[in-house]
RNA sequence: GUCCCCAUCGUCUAGUCAGGUCCAGGACAUCGGCCUUUCACGCCGACAACACCGGUUCGAAUCCGGUUGGGGACGCCA
C-alpha cells in the first residue's frame, strides 16, 4: 500500500479561523492514523491579498494547536515554473484556448444573463476561434486569458466522495475556466492540482465549498494525465444565524489565537474541534491525542454543516458552552505537573512568576493549583480570580465586599482579634485554624459564617472559593495575619 | 436564477447504509433538588427533536417520490 499523504493549504489572508484549524485536524488525524504524511502549503499566489503576518499566524496557530506537518511549509508562488508548464502542455494538446473577452464585456454579459435569469457561466465565444483569428487579435495587441476546454461529451461527470458518497454533475454544467490569467499568472484551480500532484497527495480533505471546485480539478487530472486523489469534502461551520464563518464577519471569536490569549488548553480546543462535525457513533466525548487518533474516520465525518454555538455579548459565556466546558473538564483532570507548566506561562505575563515555584517552592505551587482550579473555566483565571495566592496586590471584589464585609461593621474589631488568635498558633493547619475561628464565633455569638464569608472576602477578594481553611493554609500564617489586620481599609 | 449538498432536542450528536429491540439515547446549555461555611465539582431529576405531505410495508426516524427549509458554488480570489 502506498504512503497516504496529506495536505493543508491556507490561503494566507487573514488569521487561521476555527474551520481552517478543524479542517487540518481532520488532515492531521487522518495522516497520523493511517502512518502518512502531512503537508504545510501555503498558497499565496494572490499576491494582492496575501500577507507576511498572515503566513505568521497561521504557522503560529498550528504549532499552539499541536498540529505539526511533515513537510513545509512550502509557498505556492515558489513553483510558478511547474504552473505554467502544466498551463502550456494543456494549450498544446487542445485542453485550453485563449480568450480575448475583456472583463468588461464579460461583466455586461454577466449583468445580462442575470436580468435574464438564465444560467450565469462563460458562453465560450472564444472557443473556437481559428488560428488566423488568434494571430490577427494577437497582432492587434489584444491581452488574453488561457481557459480549460471542457470535454464535449453527454452525460455525467463525477467522483466518489469519501464522505456525501457518489457526487455527479452534467459536464454541460461545467463552465470554461479561467486557468491562466491575462498577465500570464496561472490560477488557483491549476496551481492546487499541479502542485497535488507534484507532491503525490492521495487524499484531498477540504470544505464542501470547494465542492464545484472538485468538478472542475477532477477534469483537470484528467487532462494532465495524473491520478486522482480521494476527495473528502467536510461540512461546514455556521453561526447560529446559519452563515458561513467567516474571518470577516465574526471578528477574533473566529480566530485560533483568540483561544489561545483566552487561556484555552490546546488538545482541549482539538478535541472540541474534531467533534464538531464527527462522532465515533457513541457517547465519548474526551479524546486524548492517542485515542482520536485512532478512533477518527472519514466515514463518519457527518454530511450536514455544524454550527459553532456562539453568541454576541453573551455575559456567561464567551464562546460556545461546550468549547469551554471541554475545556473545564481538561483544566480539571489534566496532570497538575501539566498544568503548572501552562500556568506558568500566564504568571510569567503578568510579572506573578517566582521561580522558586520550579524549585523549592514547586510542591506548594501544584498543590496550590490543584486546590483552586476546581472551579476555574480557562487558564487566565489563575491570574486573575486566584491572583491573590500569588499577589498581595489583588482587588477585592464589590459584590461580595458589600455582602460579606461591609454588612457587619464589627468586623473590624472582630478579624484583628482573628489574626491575634492565628498569629498564637504554633501549628497553622486546617483543624486549628477552624477551631479557633469557630471559637471566636461562639464567644461573639454570632454564626461561624459570618467570619468564615468575611475572612473569605479578605483573603482572597473573591465570593466563592474552595474550603476556607484549605486557603487559609495555603495562603500561609503570615500573608493571612496581615490580611485580616488590613480589614479596616476596606471600609473607608 | 442555475447547479450541487444537507435536514433528529436551543447547540453538538447516537440511531439511517443492513426497517421492528426508538411513544428516539448521550452531552452542553437551561430549570429544580441533594451535598455545602461560600462557590464550584459531583450526584439525582425535569424540560426539549425525527421539517412537511404522499408512497412502499404487517411495521418507517430509517427505504422511495415530492414539497418546504437551510447551506454552498456560479471571480482574470483562494
Amino acid at each position: 500500500m502506498t504512503e497516504t499523504r496529506l495536505r493543508f493549504p491556507p490561503s494566507p489572508t487573514g488569521y487561521l479561523h476555527i474551520g481552517g484549524a478543524r479542517t487540518a485536524l481532520y488532515n492531521w488525524l487522518y495522516a497520523k492514523q493511517t502512518g502518512g504524511k502531512l503537508i504545510l502549503r501555503i498558497e499565496d499566489t494572490d499576491t494582492g491579498r496575501s500577507t507576511k503576518e498572515s503566513i505568521q499566524g497561521i504557522i503560529e496557530g498550528l504549532e499552539w494547536l499541536g498540529i505539526d506537518y511533515d513537510e513545509g511549509p512550502y509557498f505556492q508562488t515558489e513553483f510558478e515554473e511547474d504552473h505554467t508548464a502544466a498551463a502550456k502542455k494543456l494549450l498544446e494538446k487542445g485542453s485550453a484556448y485563449k480568450c480575448f473577452c475583456t472583463k468588461e464585456q464579460l461583466d455586461a454579459k454577466r449583468e445580462a444573463t442575470l436580468a435574464a435569469k438564465q444560467p450565469l457561466g462563460y458562453d465560450r465565444s472564444c472557443r473556437n476561434l481559428s488560428a488566423a483569428e488568434i494571430a490577427e487579435k494577437e497582432a492587434a495587441g489584444l491581452p488574453s486569458v488561457l481557459r480549460f476546454k471542457v470535454p464535449a461529451r453527454s452525460g455525467n461527470l463525477g467522483y466518489d466522495d469519501k464522505i456525501l458518497g457518489r457526487i455527479e454533475s452534467n459536464y454541460s454544467e461545467i463552465d470554461d475556466f479561467v486557468i491562466v490569467r491575462s498577465n500570464g499568472k496561472p490560477l488557483y484551480l491549476l496551481c492546487n492540482v499541479v502542485d497535488d500532484i507534484r507532491d503525490r497527495i492521495t487524499h484531498i480533505i477540504r470544505g464542501q465549498d470547494h465542492m464545484t471546485n472538485t468538478l472542475k480539478q477532477v477534469l483537470l487530472y484528467e487532462a494532465l494525465d495524473a491520478p486522482l486523489p480521494i476527495f473528502a469534502h467536510m461540512p461546514l461551520t455556521l453561526d447560529t444565524k446559519k452563515a458561513k464563518i467567516s474571518k470577516r464577519s465574526h471578528g477574533e471569536i473566529v480566530a485560533v489565537q483568540f483561544y489561545r490569549d483566552n487561556g484555552f488548553i490546546p488538545w482541549a480546543f482539538n478535541n472540541f474541534l474534531a467533534l464538531l462535525g464527527w462522532s465515533a457513533g457513541n457517547d465519548q466525548e474526551f479524546y486524548s491525542k492517542e485515542e482520536l487518533i485512532q478512533a477518527f474516520s472519514l466515514e463518519r465525518i457527518n454530511k450536514s454543516s455544524a454550527i459553532f454555538n456562539f453568541q454576541k455579548n453573551d455575559p456567561k459565556f464567551f464562546t460556545d458552552p461546550k468549547a469551554i466546558f471541554i475545556n473545564e473538564h481538561y483544566l480539571r483532570t489534566m496532570d497538575i505537573s501539566e498544568i503548572g507548566a501552562m500556568v506558568k506561562k500566564e504568571l510569567e505575563a503578568d510579572g506573578l512568576w517566582d521561580e522558586a515555584y520550579d524549585s523549592t517552592k514547586k510542591d506548594w505551587y501544584l498543590k496550590t493549583l490543584d486546590l483552586i482550579r476546581d472551579r476555574f473555566h480557562t487558564l487566565k483565571d489563575f491570574t486573575t480570580l486566584g491572583r491573590a495566592y500569588f499577589a498581595d496586590d489583588f482587588t477585592v471584589e464589590p459584590k461580595p465586599l458589600a455582602k460579606n464585609v461591609l454588612k457587619y461593621t464589627e468586623l473590624q474589631q472582630w478579624l484583628p482579634e482573628l489574626a491575634d488568635r492565628y498569629e498564637k498558633l504554633e501549628s497553622f493547619d486546617i483543624e486549628e485554624t477552624e477551631r479557633v475561628a469557630r471559637e471566636l464565633a461562639d464567644e461573639l455569638e454570632i454564626k461561624p459564617g459570618i467570619i468564615i464569608n468575611a475572612m473569605r472576602t479578605v483573603v482572597t477578594g473573591q465570593l466563592a472559593g474552595p474550603s476556607m481553611f484549605d486557603i487559609l493554609v495555603t495562603i500561609g500564617q503570615e500573608r493571612v495575619i496581615q490580611r485580616l489586620r488590613a480589614v479596616g481599609k476596606l471600609f473607608v
